[in-house]
DNA sequence: GCCAATCGGACCGAACTGGTCCGATTTGAG
DNA sequence: CTCAAATCGGACCAGTTCGGTCCGATTGGC
């Protein structure tokens, strides 16, 4: 339940290059100085995420990159999918692999498919517009989720 | 973004053992077997969500493991917890170790908290009594979801 | 036509997960 | 009271994925 550091990186780096849009061209080796990034690593993300469509990179001398679509288009879903692929909780949600031992006479399985889109409906409702700008001053710690129960039969 | 296995095969096997709740002693050889997790896995999950609580072991010749609380008040987030630890999509927001190469400045910090528990709380809102009851026939694929981005400032 | 700067992919080491096994402990029967 | 069976509990080991680093391919400017 832990996401990894890959995805984590690739969520502040995109953050940084949200403030700066439009503004300058990007490339791996600002992006890792704003966000203190280690510059191998943040070249690494900036080829998967281009291939992943977020952001449009340009070969060559003055060459770089910036985001494909506007922050508010882009959400931690999208984010998260493009570092790590599809949001799957459990394998047997994953349309390409569904080898899971207790496939045949799981009675759980028809379960997680909800489950799974909860919580991917929860990361897609955060903007990489919201993640930039700053944080209010009222967090409320606790917040008042969406009863998943009430779809789950 | 993906759970471990071995969360998967504990929500599995307390499913079953709410399933059973009250009409007979359960134990791990049960549980393998009317499951398909394989028994020595089977025997280390035991253990753990044991010691975490969620079941009451008695060792010796008849012994065996039992629910510690009635299944609605055991929720996804309740067994996830007890297998892979805290609920933290992020090392910042794991109170425990916040040990964050970009820890200064980071300036998506004060976000993931907010993220980390909207997902902890879906994972709270389904509880072991709605995952052992049947699926109904009308599963909607896509589900409204609460917006986070409400809360997030 | 050459050079410099940038992206893209291949390689390698480390940490964690998942699986297996054996020992410690307790109860029930004889 | 002693023995023995059955159970949980923890230690050990292999496999895989992740994270990090490096070098080559490609493009645009001078």
């Amino acid at each position: 339940m832990r996401l990894s550091s890959l995805a984590d990186y690739a969520v502040v780096m995109l953050t940084a290059a949200a403030r700066s849009c439009g503004t300058a061209r990007l490339n791996a080796t600002l992006l890792a100085e704003q966000t203190g990034v280690p510059l191998p690593t943040a070249q690494k993300l900036v080829s998967r995420l281009s291939a992943a469509g977020l952001l449009e990179s340009a070969r060559g001398t003055g060459g770089g990159v910036r985001l494909s679509r506007p922050p508010s288009a882009i959400t931690l879903a999208d984010i998260i999918e493009a570092v790590e692929g599809p949001i799957a909780l459990t394998t047997c949600v994953d349309l390409e692999r569904h080898d899971c031992a207790l496939d045949g006479h799981c009675q759980v399985k028809p379960h997680w498919g909800i489950v799974n889109e909860a919580v991917r409906g929860a990361l897609a409702s955060v903007s990489l517009a919201r993640l930039a700008s700053l944080p209010s001053s009222d967090h409320r710690a606790a917040m008042p989720v969406m009863a998943v129960a009430e779809v789950l039969n």
